[in-house]
DNA sequence: ATTATCTATAGATCTATAGATAATGC
DNA sequence: ATTATCTATAGATCTATAGATAATGC
């Protein structure tokens, strides 16, 4: 099935061997806790989809839980960082007078543009956000990865809609990541709802239509 | 730590023994479920909660994943009954003219008030259902119980948007719910973020702000 | 010499079934 | 008599560790 990566057995340093063995391990890893979540894989599930034996999991992470999250740190830090910059060229670009929409386009945009680039891999880690998200031990791991981001975007907004109280603000967003949330698990409940009309993969369908919706709804809650 | 149910043995019937205890073992797995996913609970972890032996959980259901089932199928008619009888009342009493913003409070307002009334167990619930909606395989759960409701909605909201697309109203519904989920996902994350300002629990607060957003947003879409 | 990978294996746990026991039902 | 619950246990699987083997590194 896997394209056998063990039958090319060309000379490689040792560096090089580690740097494909990690990668491989993780993006296996990465595929298989995003369609089954961290209980439903075993290790052996993972060396399985390598080809490797499950011993060498151990190797180089000491336990499943530390795979998971180095599964989940190694894009985290990507995406976080690529919006933090979006999120400050824009509130560069707008000077005084930020918009709700604006801001919300530098940081829904932004990464939904990364998955929709990143291919295959780039979107099995947005399934596997997603599906952390909802979950009481994964919010913890948002908060260490994504609140810096987060926040930004919440000042820019608060500077955007400075009659509103933090709390309307802060609603404002939780609607936003959940939506933004569904997207990225792309469980194909929305082709089978629509009858085929819209497709769990298509983010650029989301991406026209997500940061106007949202900036309007933003902008409902005071007025 | 559980008021230990094994201690008061008055006699009851076979039928009232078999009722009880059926419901305690839905509301343990329930619990366990929506904190833990369906592999990160066994089923002597929910014998345990209950005070009796793993094999009862054999007994009364086949196998783990029909426990699940059972979990999931037990509270999914109340919500997707209650929430059909408040669209078509609200249909009846729209007549010619129904609004987004009215569909919207009927779906949202009426889910969020069961939960707000149903205490402890509906919350547990709730959880599990946001939990399952960002997999695979719970996708597929909530395609068979949630569709008729659902699809009841996007009718309301096709004659309330005449000259729509499909595509359009069917991605607002998917912001919508995305919304929803992470709503009853209830993860504290929002509480850590906003440093204590809003409050996961409070669904109430989501309810005034919630029917009112969407609205505006689905009426963005088009204009 | 060091590092990547594999073999062998301990110990724990989990699901599921067969059959025993102790209640309720007529 | 029937049903609810428990005891005993088979068989599978999983995590994790110790130690062997086979490469690369100087």
């Amino acid at each position: 099935m896997s394209d056998g990566s063990a039958a090319k057995r060309v000379r490689r340093s040792k560096a090089e061997q580690r740097a494909e063995s990690l990668e491989q391990i993780l993006d296996a890893a990465e595929y298989l806790f995003s369609q089954h979540g961290l209980h439903g894989v075993t290790l052996r599930d993972v060396a399985q989809r390598v080809g490797v034996h499950t011993t060498l999991m151990h190797y180089y992470f000491a336990d499943k839980r530390r795979l998971f999250e180095a599964v989940f740190a190694r894009r985290a830090g990507v995406t976080s960082g690529r919006r933090m910059a979006a999120l400050e060229q824009y509130e560069a670009d707008a000077g005084d007078h930020p918009t709700v929409e604006g801001a919300l386009h530098a940081f829904l945009d932004t990464d939904l543009d990364l998955y929709i680039q990143g291919g295959e891999l780039w979107m099995n880690y947005a399934a596997l956000c997603a599906r952390v998200s909802n979950t009481p031990e994964g919010a913890q791991l948002m908060d260490e990865h994504f609140d810096p981001v987060v926040l930004k975007l919440v000042s820019i907004l608060k500077r955007a809609l400075p009659d509103y109280s933090d709390e309307d603000v802060f609603w404002g967003y939780h609607f936003v990541t959940g939506a933004l949330m569904n997207t990225l698990a792309r469980t194909g409940r929305i082709d089978r709802l629509s009858g085929g009309v819209c497709h769990s993969d298509d983010f650029a369908a989301v991406k026209t239509r997500m940061a106007r919706f949202m900036a309007a709804g933003f902008l409902s809650l005071k007025g």
